[in-house]
DNA sequence: TAGATTGTTAATCGATTAACAATC
DNA sequence: TAGATTGTTAATCGATTAACAATC
């Protein structure tokens, strides 16, 4: 006579803690809801919601169930109060300051991006180590603000108050900007370095890596061609050539 | 007297699929393992690799075992030999043909990015529709490429061959752009763009969004702050405020 | 042989999915 | 009341982890 297995059962619902392929997804929602209450809809159904951002039904209202119950049965989702709540919730009704180090083509692609201050995020702080670009004025939404050079990186964290940092830098330079960015303070880093930072637990570090993605895609592309278990010769595994290792090529960016 | 679930196995070690978790990793364990190749290092332990990549030895040392089993007990693996076991893997050995949709300041980033070539990956195309950019060359590599308009997208996929599209226009064009992508045969892409792509499930989307990894880092900071289920009063949640319905800002990139 | 390290197993954990009772 | 749609449950699936037998 066995016990259900969920005699044990663990987790309240109450209890804190979104699951983090639910926090991942929030920011698609909310930026797909904020579009559609400027466009003027006032309600929508969890299927309609879902198909505008890529996801089944059942994954949205699963979701959303662990912000608290904000639909209407039989009617759905008011447009506007959800989009307002999934805001409060990712915590883009706060303002955030973010440090970018490295200007390279990335690194001023990425100031440039209009949509960067849209949610809330504000560039309070640009650093780059090279002498030509050292104290040049970039033009940052209506501001203009001053390149600083890496040795004064704490002192920009500390009088911006940033709270995230962007690393655009080449890979070589990333770990020490990470260094200086975890000594001032910051726990938060978007890291398009193609390095893996080395930091403490406490730092969350998010990996934005184009190069990453190519391989991917094209791992799929090519299992495409050769179908199932296409079984290259056993033999070729013998060799032991040195394909692919040119190894870092130090050039600032991956993606 | 149970039987031993794995009466049922289902996965024969030969079986193809490799989980998507894993394809994920690898590129990182080979850049790595490439660089360390660069470096010198003939052997390595799954712990050391493992530190080198972030990740447990035990995740490591699995993900491994889905490609064969390259290691030698008790010694290790060789760098070179599973560098290339690797980038066979991924289908890094084969060359690959890149189109590159929009040539605002992330286009021409990642087109000038050196270490976009460096693991098989080739800029073929590029597309854009603003006058002033259609017909202008650009240096890609040792090449040049002049820039195509959207009318001829299909031919430029056709002509260059190429088998993976990178969209860095704004959002409002990145629908169209990857129709036509999908129409001239492409089923790999890189999105760019503030948008959900509409594709068949033959189609494989990676989405790159710098937006969505900052609303990410700003919920895990928004926890830091209010630590556990500090309870907003219910009460607020009556209002229908707008916050974050600026909408789709259209602006080119959002990473 | 003794020490080191892989490859694999089995348990656990977290995420997805389908179905449906609750309820507007 | 009948129809629509949410919020939740329970089953399934996939990924992670720890431990260790195999083996160099």
């Amino acid at each position: 006579m066995p016990l259900p297995d969920s005699f044990t059962d663990s987790f309240a619902s109450s209890g804190r803690g979104i699951p983090e392929a639910t926090v991942a997804r929030l920011p698609v929602y909310h930026r797909v809801l904020a579009t559609m209450a400027d466009a003027g809809t006032v309600t929508i159904s969890s299927e309609e919601l879902a198909a505008a951002c890529g996801v089944t039904s059942a994954k949205l209202r699963k979701d959303l169930s662990y912000l608290g119950s904000y639909g209407t049965r039989g009617v759905g989702y008011d447009v506007a109060f959800l989009t307002y709540q999934i805001a409060r919730e990712l915590g883009l009704t706060n303002p955030w300051g973010v440090v970018v180090v490295g200007l390279g083509n990335l690194g001023r692609a990425l100031v440039s991006y209009r949509g960067f201050a849209t949610r809330g995020f504000t560039v309070v702080g640009l650093v780059d180590s090279h002498p030509d670009i050292v104290g040049t004025r970039v033009q940052v939404g209506d501001r203009q603000l001053s390149v600083r050079p890496p040795e004064e990186l704490t002192d920009v964290v500390t009088e911006s108050d940033a709270q995230i940092g962007v690393i655009t830098t080449p890979g070589d330079f990333a770990q020490d900007v990470a260094d200086r960015l975890v000594s001032a303070g910051v726990h938060s880093i978007v890291n398009f370095a193609p390095v893996v930072l080395n930091v403490p637990d406490s730092v969350e570090v998010r990996k934005v890596d184009l190069a990453v993605e190519l391989q991917v895609l094209a791992f799929h592309e090519q299992r495409r061609r050769q179908p199932s278990g296409s079984v290259v010769t056993p033999l070729d595994a013998g060799r032991q050539v040195g394909v692919g290792s040119q190894g870092s090529d130090g050039k600032a960016m991956n993606a």
